[in-house]
DNA sequence: CCATGTGAACAAATTCACAGCA
DNA sequence: TGCTGTGAATTTGTTCACATGG
């Protein structure tokens, strides 16, 4: 009902979850679907849902559910997936090579646009099916594609220089794989992708201490 | 100073990050810092870093601070990382590929100890610095090598079964790279880590709705 | 006197429970 | 009747403010 956006984070991620739970059940050929529906057949919480989804308008029907086609089409919107976005990837070794196949391949939301990397042996060559540019051409790169995400998979060591560099080139959103915690600043978006602490996490849970 | 573990996701991947502020700290030489002083060097919160050290025991020395070294020990072990974790990546593909490189590089408390695929052609032959073992095997690899933590690589349409047939195979935790919501299960640990709704929350907060 | 450790206040997120509509 | 949408209750997490101890 609300038109302010103070959508959380967790929030935003469940609603990813919901869309891509909504193109499973379209693939299946169903019409509607109801929160209990969804949360028994994805495991999710249906009050959670419906409170989710009540955020951004009334769109389930009583005694009935939830519309597939409209609400996939709604979330689809909100999500911005209705234009395509443009991304760069900062460091095609290894990982930033693979993912930039990864990402964009089988679908229209996304396309990564170019590579970037400051080694000569890799710059002006495709890896991983776009072209690399050289770091230090970033601005006109980023001016160049309009990319507006840039994906950051450099070693530790030049991460900070690189998402400073990303700034100034006037990136909008940054997902970091590096193991550096950086900081959000400006209106600049930045979301960690930490390999590292997922895998601490894990081993303190594994065998949790005392 | 409490003694059982109930201890927040939120709060296990703060001391992650704090156990890497504490190594740059011991890098540069120091001796102690105050919570204050770490929370203002790394963009923390001082009264979080007190809150979350607190709770495995009284670290800090009033009027001083914390000594790193100590406290860098400690966190050290309380994380799990004081012996060798051994992962399997499940999925030979790029990412899988790349990531078994990414892990266990300069690490010495896990080591990537088998990838698995059902590729033929990548089956018995060496990528990413470990050797590819028929996913058929996975009970038998998973025996041998005493893998603990599983990292999920394949395609979305084989996350399911390949999920199951690692619980079967006895696999304690699951970091599950494919877009696919899968469900914690008995005593295993489940981390979705999923690029596309992470890329899903740029774009909507990129340009919000209304 | 300074910085920790912590109870108490606050804020955010989730879950409950039910009124109201198709 | 069945399921949504939502206030109210609860749980979880964060911040404040200060008593306590080196």
């Amino acid at each position: 009902m609300s038109e302010s956006h103070n959508t959380s984070t967790a929030t935003l991620n469940r609603l990813s979850v919901y869309l891509r739970c909504l193109r499973e059940l379209q693939r299946e050929q169903l019409d509607t679907i109801s929160s209990q529906g969804l949360a028994t057949r994805f495991h999710l919480s249906s009050t959670q849902i419906r409170k989710d989804l009540a955020q951004f308008g009334d769109f389930g029907i009583r005694g009935v559910g939830y519309q597939i086609d409209p609400l996939a089409n709604r979330l689809h919107q909100l999500l911005g997936l209705d234009r395509k976005h443009p991304i760069i990837i900062v460091g095609m070794g290894n990982l930033g090579t693979a993912l930039a196949g990864y990402i964009g391949f089988n679908d229209d939301s996304f396309e990564v646009v170019a590579g970037v990397d400051c080694d000569p042996s890799k710059i002006d060559r495709r890896r991983g099916g776009v072209d690399v540019r050289d770091m230090s051409d970033l601005e006109a790169v980023v001016k160049e594609t309009r990319a507006e995400i840039a994906v950051l998979t450099v070693p530790a060591a030049a991460a900070v220089d690189c998402y400073e560099s990303l700034i100034k080139a006037g990136i909008r959103s940054v997902l970091n794989f590096a193991p550096v915690p950086l900081q959000e600043k400006g209106g600049l978006r930045l979301k960690q992708v930490d390999l590292r602490t997922y895998l601490e996490e894990s081993t303190f849970l594994l065998d949790p201490p005392s």
